[in-house]
DNA sequence: AGCACTTGCTTGACACGTCACGGAAAACCC
DNA sequence: GGGTTTTCCGTGACGTGTCAAGCAAGTGCT
């Protein structure tokens, strides 16, 4: 395909993607901020008790948990590791599989979540769904699948 | 304000979050995988690039940069000193001001982000305008200068 | 001139994510 | 059963971002 197939940007597009590249670091680390005020939690760590909290008993096998955050072994094996040093969850030897381990929300663990959700929801409903409308709603979920269909490899 | 003034999320709110925040991580995943097939360059020192070629003579004062790129100093300080050690900018003392510098694109840096343009405009393109009406850029634009305003601190 | 304050940029320490690799246990196959 | 392959998880090295601190040069006040 030669270049002349993809024409540069226009100026309305530019004006959307440099919005969204702005977007997608800005609104992070404004959440970010806002957990951190009042728990000691960063997104992920949120992101990993939430996961955790909606297992039965609290606790996933790690390789289960990694495939529902779509995040890879290595990384959630790197975090565990932080979080478990913070006794915010623990790891277990599995039974029935030699090679695999669960992973279990500590009492900590629970208490930090449920102490940091209230205001988390609040943040994010002030900064994202605030004035939302349900036809906005409804087109932003069908683009943002449109793009994810796209980017899946 | 007490708990119950911020519902958590329902279910079609709960979609549209986790959805976003996908989209989030593997968009620019995805755009980072097809930047290094073709150019040895990620999306940070594309946009420094591009950046930079905007300017007169493709070079720009430090602290222009940094506002510009909304890039704390001490990032794109660390972040010059790789692109200077790679040979793609050159940092360069500023005689009007003895304490800033200027960064100036070289002529590989300039042919780097030559050859990498068109096929990040095209993955662009593909993954994220690709199919999207004018409606739909308008309401999508609208949405994320609301939020981005919010997020403003 | 002298002194504090500000500005422009750098540095070092640390947290996080990716990649490539490794070990151990299970599954498969003959 | 023995050997290969696959799966589960951890580790080390490295690139990147943030934060706090620092240094050097300009600015302002007296």
């Amino acid at each position: 395909m030669s270049d002349t197939d993809t024409p540069w940007l226009d100026e309305q597009e530019m004006t959307l993607w440099r919005l969204w590249l702005r977007v997608q670091t800005e609104l992070p680390a404004a959440l970010g901020r806002g957990l951190a005020q009042d728990s000691e939690l960063s997104m992920q760590d949120f992101e990993t008790l939430v996961r955790l909290s909606e297992a039965p008993e609290g606790r996933l096998r790690i390789s289960a948990l990694a495939e529902g955050m779509h995040w890879e072994r290595s990384r959630l094996s790197h975090h565990l590791r932080r979080m478990s040093g913070r006794g915010l969850v623990v790891k277990q030897d599995c039974l029935e599989d030699g090679r695999g381990s669960f992973v279990e929300l500590t009492d900590a663990g629970r208490a930090a979540l449920d102490s940091a959700a209230p205001g988390h929801v609040r943040i994010v409903r002030a900064l994202f769904f605030e004035g939302l409308q349900e036809d906005e709603r409804q087109a932003l979920t069908h683009f943002l699948e449109r793009v994810l269909g796209r980017v899946q490899t």
